[in-house]
DNA sequence: ATAGTATATTGTAATAATGAAACTGACTTT
DNA sequence: AAAGTCAGTTTCATTATTACAATATACTAT
């Protein structure tokens, strides 16, 4: 049994966001103990002395959502005096990207303390959480344009369309449909996978799946992004 | 007189980048304490409980250099469980731009525990400091392709040619003279002083300083950089 | 089978950015 | 005054980006 302490002046805090009907949403969770009970929060946690810090959120992601390996970034440090109430705490805030088909949160009368919002519907936070989500938001924006990260939101595989409507959802624009599709092709990093969606009303589009191996080999030689 | 208490787990260390001799440097001080005394390492410094935390490395490049409001940039935190030997430490990496001839070093005897150093010539550091200031250098690399911030490392007046000797310094590459100077008019955030360099042995150039207000018109209105 | 509906997919022309060479300018050194 | 050195400009060919609209396909309803 685990018997080791935790250090209680360190946390970190954890913007998780989806994808779920065309938005880009964040979970956040209603906190059951003071201060701040009630409110709306990021789901946060203290560090363990035998634990390095970047095991934490991923720790925290899992007893959550019971995720593991998830898409992981740091967002920063926030260090100011009062930031927390109780005593002096300085947190690091990190953002995650997970595929939310992974995770559906029961819509059941339990799963009230959980919940999924849309970025622009973040309502008050306790603590500083206002400042971190905003500032997860700002480097989800940054990162999304010069690294093919937005594939952690998607399905193992997806449609193009669905690609673009994500970009388009995270970079707030209208993307054009061709262009996009131009940029993609030139890029080269996803994976036909000769096969259709089922099931639709409509003409069937063709699936892919990111190909990592592909990505890598071109940033070794030095590729840059601009989406 | 100020009596307040040093939060002993938790500090931040610096990275602080000049320019000089066309080389991209970064200053370094021996360690004048156990463990590790007698390595070059990067300064550091712990966080008072009644102290924010980005004050921290602007107090500390105030003590070392004499110098206030230097741009400064968060480059992460580094929490791995042994990363101190003595204790568990956190730290929060920082980098600055400072102009290096706002703060020559004396060469004379008394310096000997401060340098710079050529960032390809970086010694062995202690502890993890060789992971930070790797993450350092790298996210200046990023950081100056999308916002001008070289300025930083420069002297209030400067010429074209120099400029690009630091993105050249920096980048690690050489740049194409005509598209660099048609990129900036572009731009257009450089003030021409119509003054021109003096004592030198060849055609004079022109100075300029960098249009800081025009800048930040630019980036108002979502303009966005790429050298 | 046919028409209707909804989404997938594709091409072309105009414009802008880049890369490369040849030339002029201003000052210094010999 | 001739040669050297770096500053800065002009021009042109090549390549990348942007703007823009019609056709193809799969399913549904009749």
């Amino acid at each position: 049994m685990k018997e080791s302490l935790l250090i209680d002046n360190l946390s970190i805090d954890c913007v998780i966001f989806g994808f779920d009907e065309g938005k880009l949403k964040a979970l956040f969770i209603k906190r059951n103990t003071e201060p701040c009970k009630g409110m709306m929060s990021l789901p946060g946690g203290f560090v363990y002395v035998d634990e390095d810090l970047t095991h934490v959120p991923a720790r925290r992601l899992k007893d959550l959502t019971g995720l593991k390996n998830v898409f992981l970034r740091e967002v920063g440090a926030f260090g100011k005096i009062d930031r927390y109430p109780e005593r002096r705490v300085i947190t690091i805030g990190y953002y995650a990207l997970i595929n939310s088909s992974d995770y559906k949160l029961d819509v059941g009368a339990d799963a009230q303390d959980v919940r999924w919002i849309s970025v622009d519907e973040v309502p008050e936070l306790p603590f500083d959480h206002t400042e971190i989500f905003d500032a997860a938001l700002i480097k989800l924006r940054k990162h999304v344009r010069y690294e093919p990260i937005g594939y952690n939101l998607l399905p193992e595989k997806f449609t193009i369309t669905q690609l673009q409507t994500l970009y388009e959802a995270i970079l707030n624009k209208k993307i054009d449909n061709r262009n996009f599709r131009k940029k993609l092709a030139k890029i080269g990093i996803l994976k036909d996978l000769k096969e259709k969606q089922k099931n639709v009303s409509h003409r069937a589009a063709n699936l892919y799946s990111f190909n990592k191996k592909k990505y890598e080999t071109l940033v070794e030689k030095g590729y840059t992004f601009d989406f």
